[in-house]
DNA sequence: ACCACATCCTGTTAGC
DNA sequence: TGCTAACAGGATGTGG
């Protein structure tokens, strides 16, 4: 699933083939792959035709092919978007439902799953798209975070996913720094201490840009824009790992279900009573003893 | 404001 | 072996 890592990755390489390039055809745009645009597939493919690119941008999991100041065509990959430059010789992948001709190659966007969108946007791009803190970002700290989850209720998984606290993470990503930060995560994410939120906002950095040094994680459908996977998925130390050896205690690494989303962790190295908690019980124990 | 849950979609896999 | 049903999940919309 392209989360924050692999869709920077594409960004990347797109950032150096893209801009200045002009698009001498819209050679196919599938009309339902465009959702909550302001303005319809048929007027995407006017402003694109003989459009000119001039930068690539990501916000959270978007991607933004500017082609003015002001204009951009928005594209998010959901589960299962390939979004490849190829030259117009290659068959396209089924389930294409974008082909640009950009004259030496063309810019392919393919989705079976279809959950992924094409829209057209105008500045500001961050207000319309309600997006919170990008977690690369210099403004992302532990501190921060602890502002964010402060008074709600919702499991810190959850919240992780909620792309209007931070923006960027995805299933993958969410488990993975919860267990690098030893959170369980079904706690409360309006319970976590400012330690706990400090090892987290750091856990976070260090597993995004870990998994970006790794151009991303190809566990099902993710290539870059070369078509190339990424190497991540021989890294991850709990998604997808079930039953299999905590890295740290050896524990079996178990599989539980939170707001739908299947969620791994190591139950011991991620306990759900924090020590403070457990101190507490042990010594109402003793008193109820004595 | 916050939260839980349903919805979209198709390829893959588990189960009978 | 071959069919059907369950499963995977990002964002959004609805109802509480």
């Amino acid at each position: 699933m392209p989360e924050l890592p692999e869709v920077e990755t594409i960004r990347r390489y797109l950032s150096t083939s893209l801009p200045n390039r002009q698009v001498k055809a819209v050679v196919h745009l599938d009309a339902r792959m465009v959702k909550h645009s302001p303005i319809t597939a048929e007027e995407i493919c006017r402003r694109l035709t003989d459009a000119t690119f001039t930068r690539v941008d990501r916000v959270g999991k978007f991607l933004l092919l500017s082609v003015s100041q002001s204009e951009a065509l928005l594209l998010h990959l959901g589960m299962s978007g390939r979004l490849v430059l190829e030259q117009g010789a290659v068959p396209r992948r089924p389930h294409t439902h974008l082909v640009l001709d950009l004259g030496a190659c063309e810019l392919r966007l393919s989705d079976p799953r279809r959950f992924g969108r094409i829209a057209w946007v105008t500045e500001p791009y961050r207000q319309s798209l309600h997006l919170g803190l990008d977690p690369l970002s210099r403004q992302f700290s532990g501190q921060a975070l602890h502002q964010l989850l402060k008074g709600r209720t919702v499991a810190i998984k959850i919240a992780l996913l909620n792309q209007k606290i931070v923006a960027g993470i995805g299933n993958i990503y969410a488990d993975e720094s919860l267990y690098v930060a030893r959170v369980h995560p079904a706690r409360s994410c309006g319970g976590l201490s400012q330690d706990e939120a400090d090892r987290l906002a750091r856990a976070i950095r260090k597993v995004l840009r870990a998994s970006l040094a790794h151009r991303g994680t190809s566990f099902s459908d993710y290539v870059d824009a070369l078509g190339h996977p990424g190497d991540n998925q021989f890294y991850l130390k709990v998604y997808g790992r079930e039953h299999l050896a905590c890295g740290r205690c050896r524990s079996p690494i178990q599989r539980a279900v939170l707001g739908g989303r299947s969620t791994h962790f190591c139950p011991r190295c991620q306990p759900y009573l924090v020590a403070s908690v457990i101190t507490t019980l042990g010594q109402g124990a003793r008193h109820a003893e004595i």
